[in-house]
DNA sequence: ATCGCACCCTAGAGCGCTCTAGGGTACGAC
DNA sequence: GTCGTACCCTAGAGCGCTCTAGGGTGCGAT
């Protein structure tokens, strides 16, 4: 195995010639006896070469252990052909959706390029870095920016919000049903029989306000009355609102905010002795890692990423064919994953 | 505030003429009445330019803000000066690094490129990607390739591995001294009065042996026996170890693999109506947020991130200098972060 | 023969930057 | 006045691709 960096020279003119370490496009098209345009038909995979050279063109590429560069390549295109992803570092979800986007982005020619927001890397840097890259549109999972800091986005390149509901004209959203899953929390909980329900909310955070409205609405659509707590996305969060729960009175269910804010809840309300689901059931929201594992085995409000992966790419796709198109809001159902925090054994 | 994108043309002269979305340098130096490479100069902030032109080009920019293509800007310099980091994308503690490299980059002059490993883009790909873009040196986060796989990349790029130990003379490492935490958390334990000390272990997973072995050279000092038992990354490993464990004899401190797994681990014995740390105490390894949630309280071993990111950093920029330089391997000290669950409170 | 038409293939002009080489200019020293 | 020397600035040649425009070639139809 030859150790190609050891070659590699400082000297920026030798990168191209033959023998450096950097081979182009030129050095296939000569091994292959054909021109550099040729090449590129080859690599692209688009019609227009023979099979002989079409063969002959891979295999010097083989043989040179040839990649195209990327960076060319998007400058080349008059399109960059890029889809910009601002994501939660730290946010399991936005995991879950980014690898569903790399899953459904497969083929269609489009490339995905990353861009983290973090406590120390706020989302308008984020966003910046992608323009930097010169995407065609940004994808935005669960923003926490502003509507007007959205539109201002949308007027350097088409936006597309994941896991919010924007109601902004210029901005496409993707986003689970909130308002389903939570009917679908409390429609189980209460088939089990629960009356006194307690939603333990995400206040202003991103889908907080849908969940709650779900609930709400779920509720009263079932006679009972509405209890909510302040809950958040944290598990310190479900921690807290544990204890406001433990003074309530004849709590028997939860609907938590998220996965993580009922793990912290389930943690406080075991703590004290009391048992799940014998004595609280817990339903959260997600579907997270978290939410299968045994310690926990979360009934859950399971988001579909995979579906929204996809209409978040078919999005993206259209957008770059017509910019001026008006604003899609597409909305995908969330489906119920029962487990035993709802006490899934007994029923069956 | 004018929708650029609405101006859009498909037709791809446009782009760069006047009135068109894409504004480039060339509009900018036009604005600012200077030439294309002075502008350039401005732009990345060398000298060269009287201090009067150097603000109306900023004007201008600003006028029409612009903003550098990132693409072209890597390929007209020689040298990418780009640095791809592969990671895995559910991994909470890849994640902090990320963010302390983002810190650490800051100022440096050189870019990062994400490429997210995942259960379906295995790292290979994740790296490959990162080859496209011809970044000058892969930065792999706890990478599960073989050592022959390493090797083989770094035939392409420099390659620096972090938090793994590889000892081949291809690969810069920069990781946490495993030992000196093991030691930290065995000696922490011991000091309390602990004699009966498991160590739920990681098996074959990255920093899974040094932790073993700073366990057992720890116990050994201390004239204690060691004692295994199988765990792994995840909660359920955890969740699985607690069952052993609770069959095991008068064991009262446990030393997991890390955060999660003793959380697993913890939810189980609790499960069983002990408490921690009465009954038994336990230290994590990561010092991941799971570990200060209140639920937990967990004593770990925090790995000092930002030192790691530093010296990442530092290594990619020297690599970029020297790549023939031999292989540099850097140790990072670890240090113990108390909390509840070894009964810091009984402590003070 | 001549034309029309696929089908292949290539030349060459970008894409939007960077950076080298070299041209002015102003000013102090001689 | 001449030279040296800073200091600014610009022309223009890349960087490694893509893609349009156009040049063969071979073959069936006329």
């Amino acid at each position: 195995m030859v150790k190609h960096y050891l070659e590699r020279s400082r000297i920026r003119g030798v990168a191209s010639s033959r023998g450096g370490r950097t081979v182009t496009m030129e050095h296939v098209a000569t091994r292959a006896g054909v021109s550099r345009a040729l090449v590129s038909i080859v690599m692209r995979g688009v019609p227009g070469a023979s099979d002989e050279n079409r063969a002959a063109v891979m295999r010097a590429a083989e043989e040179l252990s040839y990649r195209p560069d990327q960076r060319a390549r998007l400058l080349g295109r008059g399109r960059s052909q890029s889809i910009g992803i601002s994501f939660g570092l730290h946010d399991e979800n936005h995991g879950e959706t980014v690898e569903a986007l790399y899953q459904a982005v497969e083929g269609s020619g489009f490339d995905l390029i990353l861009s983290p927001n973090a406590p120390t890397r706020d989302e308008i840097r984020a966003a910046e870095a992608l323009l930097d890259y010169r995407c065609e549109t940004l994808v935005l999972i669960g923003p926490s920016l502003t509507r007007r800091e959205l539109d201002e986005l949308a007027t350097y390149a088409a936006v597309i919000v994941v896991a919010r509901s924007v109601a902004s004209p210029h901005l496409d959203v993707v986003r689970t049903d909130d308002l389903l899953g939570a009917r679908l929390a409390i429609e189980h909980l209460i088939e089990l029989g629960h009356r006194r329900i307690v939603h333990v909310h995400g206040g202003r955070i991103a889908s907080g306000a849908e969940r709650r409205a779900g609930y709400r609405a779920s509720m009263r659509r079932a006679g009972l009355d509405a209890q909510l707590v302040e809950g958040g996305r944290t598990e310190d969060d479900g921690w807290r609102a544990g204890a406001e729960l433990l003074s309530a009175d004849r709590v028997t269910a939860v609907f938590a905010y998220n996965d993580q804010c009922a793990a912290g809840l389930v943690a406080r309300v075991r703590s004290h002795g009391l048992r799940v689901p014998d004595d609280i059931a817990v339903v959260g929201f997600d579907n997270t890692r978290l939410a299968a594992s045994p310690s926990l085995d979360l009934t859950t409000v399971a988001q579909d990423s995979h579906a929204i992966a996809k209409h978040v790419i078919e999005r993206a796709m259209a957008r770059a064919e017509t910019p001026t198109a008006p604003a899609v809001k597409v909305v995908v159902p969330p489906h119920l994953v029962l487990r035993e925090s709802t006490g899934r054994r007994r029923r069956s």
